[in-house]
Order: C-alpha cells, then structure tokens, then sequence
DNA sequence: ACTTCCCTTTACGTAAACGTAAACTTATGC
DNA sequence: GCATAAGTTTACGTTTACGTAAAGGGAAGT
C-alpha cells in the first residue's frame, strides 16, 4: 500500500534545516501543495521529496523556476508528438549546461587542490626552519 | 614580457556575453580594478581572468562575494601559520561543497536520461501504431 | 557642423527568495 | 484556567545582481 505518513510543516523544516516560512513560500509559489486538516497544513511523502528536489536544485543555482521545471519534466503531460520532441530538446539542453557545471566543479577542485599544496608546502617549510627535537 | 594588451569594457562584455553594466556593477564591487585612460577604463588581461572566473562562479550558482573570495584564495595574503590553517580549512569546506553539488548534478544526468528514455520509447510505439510504408 | 558611436556618471526600478514582525487560533501540559 | 508551543494569515522589509533610463563627454566619419 502507498505510504499514508504525513509531515507538519515543521517536521520538514527541521529535516531540510529550512524555515517554515520558506515552505510556506514554496507553497505560495504553487511549487508545493499539501492538504489541510483544519488550517494546518498536511503534508505528503510527494510533497517531500518536491522539497528534496527543490533544495537540490537549488544548490546548483537553479532558480525556484527552473527547480519546478525540472521536476515537472518528470510527470508525463507529453501527450503528442510535438510536446515529446520539444521535452527532448529541453532535455538536452538541460544535460549540456549540466556537463558545463560539472567541468566548473572539476577545474575549481583542481583549483582547491593547488592551493592546499601551496598552503602544505609553505608550512612545511614553516617547520623546518624551526627548531625540533632533534636538534 | 608580460601581456601588455587590453580591453574595452565592450570588448569584455562582447566576449562574456554580459552588458557592459555589468561590468560596472563589477567594478563597483571592487571584483575588477580596471585602469583608467581619461575617464575611459583599460581592462588587463589579469581583469579578464578575474571575470572569467566569477562567471565560472556564477554558474554554478555562486554569490558574486563567493567567486571574490574564491579567487582571493589564490593570492597568498596569507603569511602566517594561523591564515595558513585556516585557508586550507577553507579549502576543505569548499571540496565538500562541491563534491555535494557535482553528485547533485549526476543524479539530474540519470534523471534526464531515465526521461529521455521515456519520451523515445513513447516516440517509439507511436511510430509502431502508426500505417507505414511496408503496410 | 552634424550625426553616430562608444564611453561616462547618477540614480531610480526590479525580480527572486525569503526574513521578520504583528496579531490571532488551536491543542497540550500542569 | 492559563501559559506554552506550534500553527495560521497579512504585510512590509531586505539582499543580491543587475536593468533601465537620463544626461552628457569625446573622437570619427561625411
């Protein structure tokens, strides 16, 4: 059977280390929309993982925008034809700005690897020109 | 000798892709330094290397304060031990980051080739139910 | 001299993504 | 019965990263 558990607005925002202002928010934006029992909100497992996806849009820089884009490629209003060429294309062209980040991401760590070499090699030098015990 | 050309503002702009108030607003930020010819700005080869890294930043999602301090890991202020740990603490923080984000963008790239899939199978049976030649 | 560019500064406007405060309701513990 | 905690709505504020005029200077072409 399906996964009947829900979440306050709370429970979600302490496991995302988010506000609930946030979420709010989102479902302000039509990115979220949970069910109500009363005036609270009732989340579903869906709704969290919209928010799981949100979240790890976001930390590659994608707008909100273009987070609910994404996730929207994935359930199929692709009727005909036209729309299934055209979701391809966005597919594409999704992958390729991707692979760009990607080779961002490489040449910054090889960045990182460089400094901490210069960073290592200076306190290494640091060390020996200081008296040890072996003196 | 060292690269003695440089830029207009347009020039740079031109071949980033960005407006020319952009640069500005770079400049304004202290993120470039350009020289000034009259009232004119003269761009370094060393300018354009510091745009190109920010937008480099930027692309993956980087607030401009980000890419400045990214850069400035590069040149050594950092005389002493203590700045030293630190840096290469930095240093560290930054791999995790990173590391995060590009394991972010290979499950977006499973997740679009899985839709991808999707669509040219769908392509696919459309095709099949379709009247062809060999009917 | 006049137009056409490219450059400049100053300054107000804007979209995105929330932060923050105020004012109020609803269940729970003591 | 009253405080405390967690929820709600409404609404104005804030930061970032520029956009977009407005108003003008300086050189180059015709």
């Amino acid at each position: 059977m399906p996964d009947k558990r829900t979440y306050t607005i709370s429970d979600l925002a302490k496991e995302f280390g988010i506000t609930t202002r946030t979420i709010r928010f989102y479902e302000e934006k039509g990115l979220v929309i949970p069910r109500r029992e009363g005036q609270k909100r009732l989340f579903t497992p869906a709704d969290r993982v919209r928010i799981k996806l949100i979240l790890r849009g976001k930390r590659i820089g994608m707008t909100l925008q273009e987070c609910v884009d994404f996730i929207d490629m994935y359930d199929p209003e692709h009727n005909n034809e036209e729309q299934l060429h055209s979701l391809i294309n966005d597919v594409k062209q999704r992958r390729e700005r991707l692979l760009q980040q990607k080779k961002d991401i490489d040449d910054m760590l090889a960045g990182l690897d460089e400094v901490q070499g210069l960073c290592e090699a200076s306190l290494a030098r640091n060390y020996e020109s200081l008296p040890n015990e072996q003196d």
